[in-house]
DNA sequence: CTGATTGCAAAAATTTTGCAAGCCT
DNA sequence: AGGCTTGCAAAATTTTTGCAATCAG
């Protein structure tokens, strides 16, 4: 199956080679959240000649299309998540969990911004930050080390 | 009046000193993003002994307690927002351009997932990305150098 | 008082770039 | 064939750290 990811590339106009695909791969079959040195590595297992330079050259490329996002999770270092689809986290303020989840209660505040602002929606990002279950139980506002 | 971020910071047990004060005087103006020089660069304003280091290590303690938000909105590097009481934009894929709005249509969504994850909620980031009325007007899936 | 915090400057890590060679279309 | 892409390695940036001096509580 062609990913959807690599058409997009393609209908803006990119040439579809295989560092690039080697990088799409990698993206697409990470449901959560990659560091770009990560994406190097893994990308390198597709196509051993992958350079650092290229990965994040798409990896730009890929946000510029808003099929991916940039994130700072706590983590030293950036990440970047694929949010084709819209991507939905919590961030856990005690132990640094992210926790996904993927009901899309947000179309209806889509729809509601897209005909107020003439804003036309293409994906989103939503990120809650708390404690969750176990941090909250262990004890308010604590943090864990 | 004595900041919120500053009381949170105490009550997290960090001492409120005049470089920190600098810093949160600095985050708590800026309705939109900042970048960490920009916060240097207004802090020295405030503090001029103030040191980039201690913005960085100001700011990180800001997001630990998930009172700041590092977010990449397509220029280059990082910038932080304000997430204390939630923090919603829009991205516009064209220009790069974000467009604020405050409407709190999430609560309903906060709501439902505290209850169902037992994750006790403190503040939310939405990013919507797409195009802009005027981008989306210009020619369809069209990019603005 | 006492330990947290700071500034400095150096060190580390992360990103970006110039360029010739190579590959997609 | 033509021009977008790539890898490499160097350059530029951004972030982090060690440490002695200082400051908040």
């Amino acid at each position: 199956m062609v990913s959807t990811m690599a058409e997009r590339l393609q209908q803006a106009g990119y040439r579809l080679t295989a560092p690039r695909q080697a990088v799409l791969q990698v993206v697409e079959a990470e449901e959560g959240h990659l560091t770009p040195a990560e994406v190097l590595r893994r990308g390198q297992v597709i196509h051993p000649e992958l350079s650092r330079a290229t990965v994040y050259r798409t990896l730009e490329i890929l946000t510029d299309l808003g099929l991916l996002r940039p994130l700072y999770l706590g983590e030293r270092g950036t990440q970047v998540a694929c949010v084709a689809n819209g991507h939905h986290h919590l961030l856990c303020l005690g132990c640094g969990r992210t926790i996904h989840f993927d009901d899309c209660v947000i179309q209806q505040v889509e729809q509601l911004i897209a005909t107020r602002l003439g804003f036309a929606i293409q994906s989103h990002l939503l990120e809650f930050y708390g404690l969750c279950r176990e941090c909250r139980d262990r004890s308010p506002e604590a943090r864990q080390p």
